[in-house]
DNA sequence: TCATTAACACGGG
DNA sequence: CCCGTGTTAATGA
């Protein structure tokens, strides 16, 4: 692992603090659409990410689920840090959206860094700030949107976040991710579709 | 009116 | 055959 991967963060790690994050962290690349962190489990460790995003989503003991915010390169979720630092059991679920290449860092270290050093801390709360307002948004999008312009806000923040306009995803999938049935998501795109938003394929939409 | 659930048909891999 | 998709009918909020 080089120290350069860690530049991209944007924020200017102390030299000790990149040597300790060499030292302890694991790198790991994997595969789209895998369980990084599945509900009710205990967490050890977090992710940084270096390269394609992670998204994020409440579950319900039903196992039912609603897409909160994605991460993305350069970010961690540090929320998790509170759930982890308790040894209390994982109430969302992380599921990577592209291959990803993360540094698994053990939380023991995150609670140390932060005491240790000033960068870390920033980076930190910076996470934390970041998590909180795409919280926000999606608490706004619930409250303030119908569905149809919901589905519209989710296809364009895949397609910015992908950079392509083919997103590789089915109905069922969106539906879970928008906590609705797959009936409706299919009667809307269709319709999208006749309005000459989108084109549809199979497990794919296009993007006009 | 709009969402949900169940059910069914069709087609591609 | 299984899965993704499109659609309908019944029911409920």
């Amino acid at each position: 692992m080089n120290l350069e991967s860690l530049n991209f963060y944007g924020f200017s790690f102390e030299p000790e603090l990149k040597e300790e994050i060499q030292q302890v962290a694991v790198l790991k690349t994997i595969d789209a659409g895998i369980d990084l962190i599945k509900p009710q489990q205990f967490i050890k460790s977090i992710p940084l990410v270096l390269k394609g995003n992670i998204k994020i989503l409440r579950s319900n003991d039903e196992g039912e689920e609603l897409l909160l915010y994605h991460i993305e390169a350069g970010e961690t979720c540090a929320i998790t840090l509170n759930c982890c630092l308790g040894h209390v059991r994982s109430e969302i679920h992380a599921v990577t959206e592209t291959t990803v290449e993360v540094l698994m860092i053990p939380v023991q270290k995150m609670e140390e860094w932060s005491s240790k050093y000033k960068s870390w801390r920033h980076f930190i709360f910076n996470s934390y700030h970041k998590r909180m307002m795409e919280l926000l948004e999606s608490l706004d999008n619930i409250a303030f949107h119908n569905m149809e312009e919901r589905l519209e806000m989710y296809l364009l923040a895949k397609k910015q976040m992908l950079d392509k306009a083919v997103i590789d995803v089915t109905h069922k999938e969106i539906a879970t991710d928008l906590h609705t049935s797959r009936v409706v998501i299919s009667r809307l795109l269709k319709k999208m579709e006749r309005e000459r938003l989108i084109k549809l394929h199979r497990g794919s939409v296009e993007l006009l």
